[in-house]
DNA sequence: GTCTATACAAAGATAGAC
DNA sequence: GTCTATCTTTGTATAGAC
């Protein structure tokens, strides 16, 4: 029972951290808004992670493990464009929020500098152009297309808090209108 | 001549701290660390601007500016979406490096918070991309077109460094094909 | 699991000499 | 215009009681 409220309390700490993290930037939150947040003193934080940086950790597994299965799936050779971007469209409106957090703060990026993730994501990225581009080294329509997928859904997630099944189909077009008309 | 070293200076400054405030963020980045690539003390800093914020300040007077006449451009009846649309893409290469700075830093965004700026800059995205959509409620495709301007040149410019004409032409295009096909 | 108290470093900023 | 020295506040993190 007490690991119940220590999973509670741990998820609730990762809630209010997200939430900071994305309106003030990580490097612009301290660990005291957080605390003070939570209606609790900054030790209690500390009973739950270890630093700061481990709180920024566990927000990002998410989306880092989801940009790699939709990178998994740009490397594979079976896939149109449709689908890789079908999947950009499902990974931004699945973890929303804080893909928000770490595709914006240039604070995120120095925090993780060195520590593979960045590099991994990026390079992620790329994979998902090169697929888009189709080999061809003017890739710009193909940088598009995943702007639309990837940021035009960000702003629309912070517009209407959510996309409707309705809303990524009609960003599926768009972006694939980006891509080649 | 006294003037004009400090003119220089003052340049140096806010070169640095723009390469800095995009590189590790607004509130991740500290007067010493600018202090520091400028060869000088903090108090020399100090001597030049008033503080930290006035030094993001000047950085982005030209952003803010620039947005302002995007924004004036698309508020008239006259203008088209091409250009309009165009109007952005001219924008983000013309402010590039400072622009991928303000709109990518959530601390930039706190930082300003209240002081106008923000709730102006978030206004002016909202009147390009009403007068994309033409009075259509559903806005969807105006967003994404003036996500392919935007994110999709700021993405090119992180990647070439600046854009060509070639690329402008190719980048509004782009954005006219997510706009409406 | 949460608290108070505290260590310790870094941050923004100022005073006053040169 | 730039320095050294210093003040103050804030930040991350730990120790030890309850």
């Amino acid at each position: 029972m007490a690991d119940r409220n220590a999973a509670r309390t741990r998820e609730r700490i990762l809630e209010i951290a997200g939430e900071l993290f994305r309106a003030r930037g990580y490097a612009g939150t301290s660990i005291a808004d957080i605390a003070g947040r939570l209606g609790t003193s900054k030790s209690a934080l500390y009973y739950h992670f270890a630093s700061k940086e481990e709180i920024l950790d566990a927000l990002l597994a998410g989306v880092l493990a989801a940009h790699a299965r939709v990178a998994e799936l740009a490397g594979s050779a079976e896939h149109g464009p449709a689908e890789v971007l079908g999947a950009v469209v499902d990974m931004v409106a699945g973890s929303g929020a804080v893909l928000a957090t770490f595709g914006a703060d240039p604070s995120v990026a120095a925090a993780l500098a060195g520590r593979d993730h960045v590099h991994g994501l990026r390079a992620k990225d790329e994979q998902v152009v090169a697929r888009l581009a189709g080999g061809d080294p003017g890739a710009l329509a193909a940088v598009a297309a995943l702007a639309v997928a990837k940021d035009g859904g960000r702003a629309l997630m912070a517009e209407r808090g959510a996309l409707s099944a309705a809303d990524r189909a009609d960003l599926l077009a768009a972006a694939l209108r980006a891509l080649d008309g």
